[in-house]
DNA sequence: AACTATTTATAAGA
DNA sequence: TTCTTATAAATAGTT
């Protein structure tokens, strides 16, 4: 436009092209401006040399314009679809709600709850499972079920003891025929202790039923076995 | 910029602003593309009419070029930030997320890990979940021991009886006076008796050792009722 | 970057 | 809108 006309193809003189961007670069940001201006218009220009530097003018905010042109008719199909990287999230979105699934199901089944579907494979892995965990928080609850059945065998050796001992006595009796009544009287106190063992078995019933429903608390207290005492 | 020079400020008469209009778009649009070519730039134009209407030109597809332009270091901050829609998104991500951990930590929980950090109430709400849940899982288990406990207790009861009877016999024949070698004799048998039941328990013992660790099944039975009802 | 001969763009009018 | 045209503006090549 200038000295001489030049053909409107790439110029090979890096050195000219340089120039020759900084001049018309300038030329048509005032000129996009101009056109702002003059005509009321929104414009948006754009520039990245050759080397990625960037150059830009718009007439408003750029983010505004630039969603005005996604949102124009003409380019819906083209920027209306997320962006790659939205579709990656997306996809990612889709993953975590499977897990949310999987995760909530599990739970349920751990619940005993949503058990049809698993066949019996899965379902003696999955009592495994609860049975483990179950096994860490009941472990002060069942070791205080132990000791009382520790009691149980306890108090049933102490009868079959007590059993033994009279069967001696009798047979004592039986062989010398000779009835002592002073040690009838001293076995006497020894009832008590029968007794006792019964009331307990039938205490540590309840106990043990207790413990299966899911109470927790001391039962076997000493409460009952004072009344068992007194039943004896 | 022919016949007269101008201010560049917006054009009051309507036509003529339009007509401005579409003579300096179309030379914009033209040095848009020249800039481009001669100089091997980017460049994005988009121009939107007063009236809503849109030019644009792109020296590649302007979804690129427009790309490449959010994603300048000086546009980061703008443009990286998300879409409402993608923000609203990530919203639900995040919470997806929390879900997860919280499902996670649950499940955890409910296989006895990561019980740190939980109350005594916590436990206790923990526990009951898992006992209903393992309930369910464990009926056949929990009836078999139930069965054990009852034997438990028939024996018992039988060893008491056995008791009573024994002293009864004591009793008459420290009354009486009069050993009967006859009645002593029939009572051997059930010293047979005795040492079974001695052996159950013990077995009975290991029964309910596995059913503290995770046992349960309806006990205290009708059974149970009627061995009580005995032992009274 | 400044100069300047030219080309190009365009304001006003038709 | 488009054409014309006088003129402003832009700019290619030079310095």
């Amino acid at each position: 436009m200038a000295r001489e006309k030049i053909k409107i193809r790439k110029i090979d003189n890096i050195t000219a092209r340089q120039v020759t961007f900084s001049k018309r670069r300038r030329g048509l940001l005032k000129k996009a401006e101009e056109l702002a201006v003059l005509c009321d218009a929104d414009v948006a220009l754009i520039i990245f040399s050759a080397t990625g530097k960037l150059f830009e003018y718009g007439s408003s905010s750029m983010a505004d314009i630039l969603g005005k042109y996604k949102l124009h008719p003409n380019n819906l199909d083209k920027f209306d679809q997320p962006s790659l990287q939205l579709q990656l999230e997306n996809h990612d979105h889709t993953g975590l709600h499977k897990e949310v699934a999987e995760k909530s199901q599990e739970l349920r089944r751990m619940r005993g709850e949503d058990l049809r579907g698993l066949s019996i494979q899965d379902l003696q892995k999955l009592e495994k499972v609860i049975e483990a965990g179950l096994n860490r928080v009941l472990e002060t609850k069942g070791e205080r079920i132990a000791n009382e059945i520790t009691n149980i065998q306890r108090k049933g050796a102490e009868l079959l003891e007590e059993n033994n001992r009279l069967k001696q006595k009798m047979m004592i009796i039986s062989k010398e025929s000779m009835p002592l009544i002073t040690e009838l009287d001293s076995l006497n106190p020894e009832e008590g202790l029968s007794s006792e063992s019964i009331t307990n078995i039938c205490s540590c019933n309840s106990g043990v039923t207790n413990f299966c429903g899911s109470s927790s608390g001391p039962l076997l207290e000493d409460d009952y076995s004072d009344t068992s005492l007194k039943l004896g």
